[in-house]
DNA sequence: GTATCCCATGGAACCGGTTCCGTTTTGGGG
DNA sequence: CCCCAAAACGGAACCGGTTCCATGGGATAC
């Protein structure tokens, strides 16, 4: 066996041609004939020879890898955005590295060794905020950069309006008759710069001043992004007895799980007792037929990233910002309404051992 | 301003060394002098030199990076393997290139770039079955593989015991003096040979059999991995009347919070009418209380991607192949003893707008 | 038949590190 | 003060591609 794995030169020689014709044909360059191309395409089969990335980065000055920088990744709905970048980068022959970031020195130490090693050739950022002085120092060295989840001027980014969002779910309470609406959040996330939910509360606000309800902050709450945590916060909301909200918004459909979890525990019917709306129609929440402000996520990582490939083939990025649109969702947990969400049309049939749904044109398996 | 990028030449002239002695310092080689290195140090930091990523590559002759193979990403319990594996691999200071991975044309694309453009070091498959031709041409060129949630000979893994696993979450269900207990479970996947749902059912069927049970094939049901899916199924189940399941054994949580809201559609309790046992331990079966099978996510990604830091630095892997434990999680959806699960001491305090429960260590944002 | 042009091609230089080998320097003992 | 071994160091060769430039040959034009 041949230890040295094979390369151009061996390729080349091999082929009876020079190495260059040899690039030519990787490249797909038009400057090859058609009979050395078939040759050397042969050469390139019979010994099975795939160029070294490492080699080509060098040479080509380029890495064909993107970094992907995501928070707390946990999250579904982080999860579903970087399913969309991954998938689109993938098909672009792009790597997609991907760097998990739970804190502000992380954020810089990863931004650092991916900026100056230039281990990748564009960053895209997931629901975080780039810190000021790395912003400048990747506008210098002509990295492009796109923002998901995130907005900022004169950057390429794909964001929603959080603020019209927390109006919106609001506005869907008090449009049901609810006066005192309280909400659940998460704590402000200042280190990293992740203000969703303090943005959606911004809205709440203003849907309640738009509507001539002075806020009572006794119905806020804030607290650890988790159902745990929004269900302890909504139990103490609960001892306000008489003064307690009769519908919650919850800054995202995880906390909103926690909100109904409480009521329950507490023996208070949804939506009769209290009315929930959350956000991001995230699985659960349909499942648990949660009320929810729906936000493209797989679509927001898409979109992101096929603004990256567009970068990095040079091409101009048609809407250089774009903001995806939001609306509410209704569902049992503030009208009410027994819905059927089984609305899939799914067809049962006999397997071999047992019932099975198949699967979008799958075969049965035997 | 300098267009070109500082290269370890402008670093050596700079501080009047030679290249090589740059090198060994940016290696941490202790062929250098103290004075020098101090001088050549300075010089870096001064010029705010940093290696460039893909030369060093060329001439080591490695990436530090690794290559992910995940299957359908989105799933909780794939997600949660994937965050331990990117964590470890990060402070190794190794990348983390992943790849998804949908049907058998993808992995095999996906595996021939990884493998012959070398890109990467070593590679770890998440709950993914390598075909054995590529398993072949790995061996051959010395890659080093490691599996996480899957489990081959001769190759360093860590994995459950499905099948034991099954059986464990069957036997909860005998034990609680359930006689006709149905089973839920993944569409047979033979594409990605993603057995765990199949395993479990096969422990399934060995509770049974031990208990003296024979299997009742009407009560089995596969469908597609979600809870939608589930619900369907479990919907079928009940159209059986007197013969329909007292308990069901979903293969996953997300299956089991189907069946959970099929049965409160229906008009049954839990667990009184149906008693229900999922698998996996994700959080949401936390949150609904619903009884399952405890398996170590999180640390199945950290195991197996520490196993893998370990062979790039050519240490011995400690154990080559390591079984993760489970254990049985009771809860209300079998026992129908009313949990407090918000056992996590949450201190609810008074915070500048509304109630704040703090995180760990946090301080209070004003 | 010859001049002209262009297409196809070979190969050297280059990308920016690493490593090895040969040379210089250092330090300590005689 | 000299000698020698060991440490420190410089720099060429190398990793495996890409690209540019020079060259050769064939086709076209005259």
């Amino acid at each position: 066996m041949n230890k040295r794995p094979i390369s151009i030169a061996i390729v080349a020689a091999e082929a009876g041609v020079g190495v260059g014709t040899v690039s030519r044909v990787l490249n797909g360059s038009d400057q090859v004939s058609e009979t050395t191309r078939n040759r050397v395409l042969g050469t390139i089969e019979r010994l099975d020879y795939r160029p070294l990335r490492s080699a080509s980065s060098l040479s080509k000055g380029r890495t064909d890898a993107v970094g992907i920088l995501v928070s707390v990744i946990t999250r579904p709905s982080v999860m579903a955005r970087l399913v969309g970048v991954i998938d689109v980068l993938s098909d672009a022959g792009l790597d997609a590295v991907v760097f998990n970031v739970e804190n502000r020195a992380q954020l810089d130490r990863h931004l650092s060794s991916i900026i100056d090693q230039r281990r990748v050739d564009g960053i895209i950022s997931i629901s975080l905020r780039i810190p000021k002085e790395r912003l400048a120092r990747i506008r210098k060295l002509d990295i492009p950069l796109v923002l998901v989840d995130n907005s900022l001027p004169n950057l390429p980014c794909v964001y929603i309006d959080d603020v019209a969002g927390g109006k919106m779910a609001t506005e869907h309470l008090l449009s049901l008759g609810h006066r005192r609406i309280g909400f659940i959040g998460d704590n402000a996330h200042t280190d990293l710069g992740m203000s969703a939910s303090e943005d959606r509360y911004a809205g709440y606000l203003m849907a309640l001043e738009a509507a001539g309800i002075e806020p009572d902050f006794d119905l806020v709450a804030r607290g650890p992004h988790s159902s745990e945590a929004a269900a302890v916060l909504t139990s103490a909301l609960f001892e306000l007895g008489k003064h307690r909200p009769t519908a919650i918004f919850a800054s995202s459909d995880t906390l909103a799980v926690g909100v109904i979890k409480a009521a329950q525990q507490h023996g208070h019917k949804i939506p009769d007792d209290l009315a929930v709306i959350g956000f991001d129609n995230l699985e659960v929440s349909s499942i648990l037929d949660i009320s929810t402000v729906n936000q493209p996520l797989l679509e927001s990582g898409i979109k992101g990233a096929s603004k990256m490939v567009s970068l990095l083939n040079g091409e101009i990025v048609k809407p250089h910002r774009e903001e995806l649109l939001l609306d509410v969702v209704p569902r049992g947990s503030s009208l009410g309404i027994e819905r059927n969400n089984s609305t899939k049309l799914y067809g049962v049939v006999e397997g071999p051992t047992g019932l099975q749904i198949l699967q979008g044109g799958e075969e049965l398996v035997s």
